[in-house]
DNA sequence: AATTATGCTTACGTTTTTGTATGTACTTAC
DNA sequence: GTAAGTACATACAAAAACGTAAGCATAATT
């Protein structure tokens, strides 16, 4: 049974994420991305080509959504299909990894889709609890 | 039955973080930077002192974890409990709704600390797969 | 008496991220 | 003939995130 020292770097089985210079922080930060998060919501409904998901995902731009979908495809979360015609024809989908992250990915959007309008209501009311506990000075 | 359309900008019950300006996609923001997911899970083990999630959470700065403990405290998922006391004693704990959005991310990160060895193990692979159609020419 | 610890804040500078504009090769629609 | 659409890359600049160092009031420790 592996302890929590037993990380990547050690030669364990898996990662640890509180660790300073765990690999797993890479993944994280490629999944739960400004865009990365929305461009695997917006697969899981199916194949999409690009100019498509630009469409789908309100704001992102050539740039970025061109460069997260690399990010997406180096993991294994994505994969291209290009057909070699002109004009350009190339589609996205997930694949089976890539299912399986968006799923997690997507129960968190959900949650907070809903727990927003909630969240907003409150500007930001002070929170902290102060307590009576005092010095005898 | 709400459809799509009825974001919450337009009065609805639930956010679309695929609409450029949803206010979802800030709370997205702040749960899933950098230092919140970490923030949250260090937490989810129970109560800890300011100095105990900078030991607990590898890598993060002062600056950035009281940053980061701001936005999670004014979105409503973390509670501070101060006692008024000399060196300055602090507590912080998941609030009920910390507890929830926590789970979903924590079952994100356990994903994905499972799953890097054997991304990483894939020297990035050209996942690409590239079609046998050709035009006429 | 000097050091360490606490929970922060502020100033400063660097790094990273993101956006904008532009170009490409070619086709279809007008 | 002109405009629009396709899937990007590239250069440049603005914006956001982040790290470092220093400071503060006071108590316990050495």
């Amino acid at each position: 049974m592996p302890s929590l020292s037993e990380t990547i770097q050690s030669g364990g089985l898996k990662g640890n994420l509180l660790a300073t210079q765990c690999p797993s922080r890479q993944i994280l930060k490629d999944v739960t991305s400004r865009w990365g998060v929305l461009v695997l919501i917006a697969l899981q409904t199916g194949t999409l080509r690009f100019a498509e998901l630009r469409r789908t995902v309100g704001g992102v731009s050539d740039r970025m959504l061109s460069q997260t979908l690399q990010t997406l495809e180096k993991d294994g979360f994505v994969s291209r299909f290009v057909y070699d015609v002109v004009p350009p024809h190339v589609e996205y989908s997930l694949t089976p990894m890539g299912r399986e992250v968006t799923e997690l990915v997507r129960a968190l959007a959900d949650w907070i889709e809903e727990a927003t309008p909630g969240i907003m209501s409150k500007t930001a009311p002070a929170q902290t609890v102060e307590a009576a506990v005092t010095t005898s000075g």
